[in-house]
DNA sequence: ATATAAACGAGACGGTACGTCTAGTCTTCGC
DNA sequence: GCGAAGACTAGACGTACCGTCTCGTTTATAT
């Protein structure tokens, strides 16, 4: 079965079109610039994918840079507050952060680009869901607590304060956000005492 | 003084640019063709602006067509809700939306958008801190809650599920993602038990 | 005897090699367009031809389309003007004129066609040579006339007025250039009566 | 009044056009390889000329490269000599030769050039028409005869001899060729007889 | 009113990249 | 082991915009 899904040196191209959309953004991403640097024709490139977002699309998911373990701490306030690590360090750290903003601040130019985010997002989220059902095993959600609701404010507050307000991310903001996320720390009868008096744990931001 | 601040038709300029980066996003959005549809010439463009993003700064900042109202409903729970329904109106309508999408989009590709959208969401920022100083009047807000926090948690929410996942926002999207943000309709002493009967304020998404 | 001179589908391949050559001409014929009009892969004809112009001159050579029958009317005139008659029709009727066109042109391009048409212009002469042999018979043929010059007026009239001019061919420019050519119609003593008399025959364009 | 009627460079652009005419041929002409050549951007050439042969047109006119005088020896014989000559030299020196041989090749591919060559033809026939009108005055020339007939056989010959049958030509080659298309020196009313009996002007290649 | 300085229009230019086409070569697999 | 399929390198095609430049022409004060 010859049935060849793409290019012999798929590897070469999907490395040079990553590496060449962190250096220059989204924007500045050429085709001819990946076939230069990937010692690829042009031709080649053009024969199996038909535009700049399907082979970005291509490579990104062939190449998992942006995969974040899913955290498993014992508590949800601790889950979350490793989430929310997590996700500072991928926009944060100069390897996967230009492709992270590249990536996500071009789907909302592209609908092939932005068709890739959804699936990702989508993904992260069954990946992620594992978090909730243990913490309503040990009892720590209130019922009716939405998931995706808070996985999307917990993604979108790093978004914005890292690639929209741009500032730098303070010591306790992870922690701080889990707590605004998830403030009841143990829902047992014997939790509501030690949340009033325990001010490390309070929002302090 | 003649002291010009721009070309003698800027505001046709600004007017054509914003419908353009509407109709076509950032990425197709031409200096060439915000001339040719403005009616002037393309020199006269770069005469005042240096690049597509500096044009697109001041027409932004020319055309104040993201402000929207803040709030006072009375209740923390209730400005939070309208912030969240202003935020997905502005998103969601066909007139702002392509155009906050694509500028916001743009923003993380281009340092001079950037600067712009970090001023944005400063601006935002004050003139949405009334609410939280009322709320705090109002005996509402937790000590040390830090309203940009929530301020970010919430328009992050708002981005992630209109924007990147793309899914449609349900009725009842607003009140959930205020309640999560502001769980203590009574910071009262006690609290803990109108919460929990309280069930048409609980999250039911 | 296996002893293959060429692909199975030779005949397709010259057959669509001709068409396309009629069609849109010695620039604008492409092996890929021969190979698909021919069903065959395109490396099959590179296999056995090495260019253009070596499938062109296989196939012109495997296809004698410009072959035409020598004249005998028994008189040098009347074999004159029927040679330039047939040489016009070739170059007129649409289907050998695409081929002759552009073969011809294209053999001042290419040494190999050059060789082919050398080759096609040697043949031409050897088989009309028997005109002039018959001629010289009957006498109406001054010593020294040198055959291949007359041909090549004979035939270089026609391709310039034809070819390079693209004037319509009149009634009588057959018998006028045969008589150009050869103007003693009869050398005999009692030729020179009847020509001047036939007014019919002498220069009247 | 600007009025431009063409590039700046206009005349480097010709030459270099000419120049790889003749080294390379219609076919591998490139616009790409003019511009370089000329050191002139390839979108100046297309501004200007909307294809290969309409700026190959624009050159062959502004390079009067093809033209050569029309003799004036003192009879019609000498005067079809030379022109043989001349036209000989011209597709026979290498630096016109391979320029007319493209352009008269390609003539036959291209509508543009065709007309182009027409054109040419129907100027080269004005200028040689003193020639016939000359020999009528001088009774050279036999009622009826047409010039254009006469120069078609010539030029055509020679045509067919240098870049059909690539034949060297031969010393008397032009003699042999301006006697057979004027046999007739003198037009005397005793015509037939003088000219039987002048063996030196008669055909002895 | 008119000089004068700016802003403007027109548009040529060298460039970069686009996405397409064809040429020829090379590889791989099936009969 | 030949021949078909087709991926590959190479390079020209013609187009769209880029950002720069020059050159006359408004246009609008500032005498």
């Amino acid at each position: 079965m010859p049935m060849q899904s793409g290019p012999r040196r798929s590897a070469e191209i999907f490395d040079a079109t990553l590496r060449l959309l962190a250096e220059r953004g989204y924007e500045r991403l050429t085709i001819e610039g990946v076939a230069d640097r990937a010692g690829v024709n042009k031709t080649t490139i053009y024969r199996w994918w038909p535009s700049k977002p399907a082979l970005l699309g291509a490579a990104l998911g062939g190449a998992p840079l942006l995969r974040f373990a899913v955290p498993d701490t014992g508590s949800l306030h601790g889950d979350l507050t490793a989430l929310v690590r997590a996700l500072v360090d991928v926009l944060t750290e100069s390897s996967s952060a230009a492709l992270a903003a590249a990536a996500l601040g071009a789907a909302s130019q592209n609908p092939e680009l932005a068709a890739l985010v959804q699936t990702f997002f989508a993904d992260r989220l069954a990946a992620e869901l594992p978090i909730f059902r243990r913490a309503a095993a040990r009892g720590e959600l209130p019922d009716g607590t939405d998931p995706m609701l808070v996985i999307d404010a917990l993604a979108g507050a790093v978004w914005v304060r890292v690639l929209l307000r741009r500032l730098p991310v303070e010591e306790d903001f992870a922690e701080n956000l889990a707590t605004l996320l998830c403030p009841r720390v143990g829902t047992s009868p014997a939790a509501g005492g030690p949340r009033d008096t325990d001010g490390t744990r309070g929002r302090t931001g």
